[in-house]
DNA sequence: TGGTGTGATGTAAGCGCTTTCATTTGGACA
DNA sequence: TGTCCAAATGAAAGCGCTTACATCACACCA
């Protein structure tokens, strides 16, 4: 006990104020439960002994922390930066905070990050995607811990999303509207990632509906460097006429080959992404991509989070994709051009 | 009292485990003051009824909560978005958790973010820069709360920072190098903002070293519209050979109306930015720019905060910053080269 | 004027863990 | 085999807050 508490407790405002440690802990938690004139002179002691309450006591006695946790794949992804920056701002402020943790897409570290989550006292948990172990929506339901996954939709989970395959159905019906069949992919690993492999199912099935297939796939890790050596090799194939990329960044990066091989995008070739993050309008010509609503997917989450952990019901909520038609995206050159089947 | 707790104590564990419930703590949190023999057992109970401890409980006795908050402009900006993902990663996994709060340049808003952080109980805290309010450093005194400042240097404050201003100059000297003498500057705001100020002055003060000076300044918000914006209207000075810009993005969107503008880049126009953030490599032609050291700084800053909250003594660290000379630089065209002063 | 209902406030019992201090245990040594 | 010391363990006192319940004051109505 070598150095005393410096800060005032609750007891301090009550002794202070003249009042009950309920009436101060009311003051603060309930103020409309609480007389007027009362609640002033509480406040008033309050700011006189500088006072702010004890987060642990608090947590405890109350088993509430206001905290809410985040495991994305990674910040340094663009997609996740903003998707989360949007959560936060749209968490009702004094009332949640964020505790945020990456997982670098591996999911034995997201199960560990979502257990130090809420061994750290997460009331409620923004995940993303849905493709996981059960084993841990088990234990979460048995902890009671109410979670929202985002950046996918369509489980039997509560979500705040997109779809990720009709939003890249959408890209390869306009890619094949435009007279292109002979199409190839450049997919994000598709192992443990619901949404690269919804995006790679989603072009595949729309192409298999019209009797078509993918003239090549590759799938590949996220990267600038990784995109342009995957379209290096696709491009041996000299008939094939459109990119199909699963992301921006891997899209970027066959834009930069594509220049590096002096091929004219889109005269020679179409390329298109998938997120509009801000690289699709930075890079030349600008990136013809699909909008996903990062943002309002994140307000959205939020809303929904914030009701489920209040123990009411909340909707799962399915945010439309949009094709943003830009600079790469052209018929094929010097091609048969063929009807629309 | 409707529902009763579903989730074992630490009692409930003492009981099965046949010892006390300091030694069942002990087991967790200190291990080695505790036999093999007892410890297997505590553990055996803990795994048998699936316990985890009372995050609230634990934090009002152990007066530590094991997490530490980062306030920062946004997120939406690559480079917070990069440094505290490394700072975040480099954190001892399961020994911290990271609480991330926006401010959106406001600083207001960083005074509330910084009280709710310390006030949902946050061990330490990641701060972006040192220029605030001298009461918030008053305040988080008071309250022992350790901080590092990021993005930043010099100050009398803990910090894992790089020199904004030593940055700018070399770039500065190095335009002036290669024979620019007309040049201007694309500034972010520096309105409390010390990391755009310093680039700001740094350039500045480089110049006058040289008995130079920009031929003009635009101070313009953080985002391409603007840097291109700013470009355009500084370009109307025919003389202007080159352009420094504060960081990045406003160097992409400069790049862009110089594009929409037809002038050849670094032909026409010499153009540079300061991060060297993703889109630094994804522009046409790529952007010469300042690299900033920001995962070497969000991993150091991890290591010098967790020292401040076992009360150890940590040194603050400078980190160097590197000109990466990609293809926005070139010597001015059609002028007259002047030798280097 | 007394009964009664309502809303404000007080009382006090925990919440589940850590930690100090006391006690026990198990060897090492003579 | 008996002493003594260090290491291991146990007992119990909080940590500072919230909240169920009790109490009180007061206004209203009959």
């Amino acid at each position: 006990m070598s150095e005393k508490t410096v800060h005032a407790t609750v007891d301090d405002v009550a002794a202070l104020a003249g009042v009950s440690t309920a009436t101060v802990s009311r003051c603060l938690n309930a103020p409309d439960r609480v007389v007027p004139a009362t609640r002033a002179k509480v406040m008033e002691a309050i700011r006189a002994l500088n006072y702010s309450p004890n987060f642990g006591a608090r947590a405890l006695a109350s088993r509430r922390t206001g905290i809410i946790g985040a495991v994305v794949p990674t910040l340094e992804n663009a997609v996740f930066a903003h998707g989360i920056g949007a959560f936060e701002r749209s968490l009702p402020p004094g009332k949640f905070a964020l505790l945020v943790a990456s997982c670098g897409y591996d999911p034995e570290r997201e199960k560990q990050q979502i257990e130090a989550l809420v061994a750290r006292g997460a009331d409620g948990l923004l995940l993303v995607g849905f493709d996981r172990d059960p084993a841990i929506y088990d234990w979460l339901a048995i902890r009671k811990v109410p979670y929202v996954l985002a950046w996918a939709c369509g489980d039997s989970h509560s979500y705040a999303g997109f779809d990720n395959a009709a939003g890249m159905a959408a890209m390869v019906r306009m890619v094949l509207d435009l007279g292109h069949r002979n199409i190839a992919m450049i997919s994000g690993l598709t192992q443990g990632n619901d949404r690269a492999r919804g995006r790679l199912d989603g072009a595949r099935d729309l192409l298999a509906q019209e009797g078509l297939a993918f003239r090549n796939v590759a799938e590949v890790p996220y990267g600038l460097e990784s995109g342009a050596r995957a379209f290096a090799e696709l491009m041996t194939d000299r008939s094939i006429t459109a990119v199909i990329c699963g992301n921006d960044v891997l899209a970027a990066g066959a834009l930069r080959a594509a220049h590096r091989m002096e091929l004219h995008v889109p005269k020679d070739v179409t390329i298109t992404g998938f997120d509009d993050i801000d690289i699709a309008s930075i890079t030349f010509p600008e990136l013809t991509t699909v909008r996903v609503p990062h943002t309002g997917m994140g307000e959205q989450a939020a809303a929904l989070l914030e009701r489920l952990i209040e123990g009411k019901r909340g909707e799962s909520v399915l945010l439309p994709t949009e094709i943003v038609a830009r600079g790469t995206h052209a018929p094929p050159a010097a091609r048969k051009r063929f009807a629309k089947v």
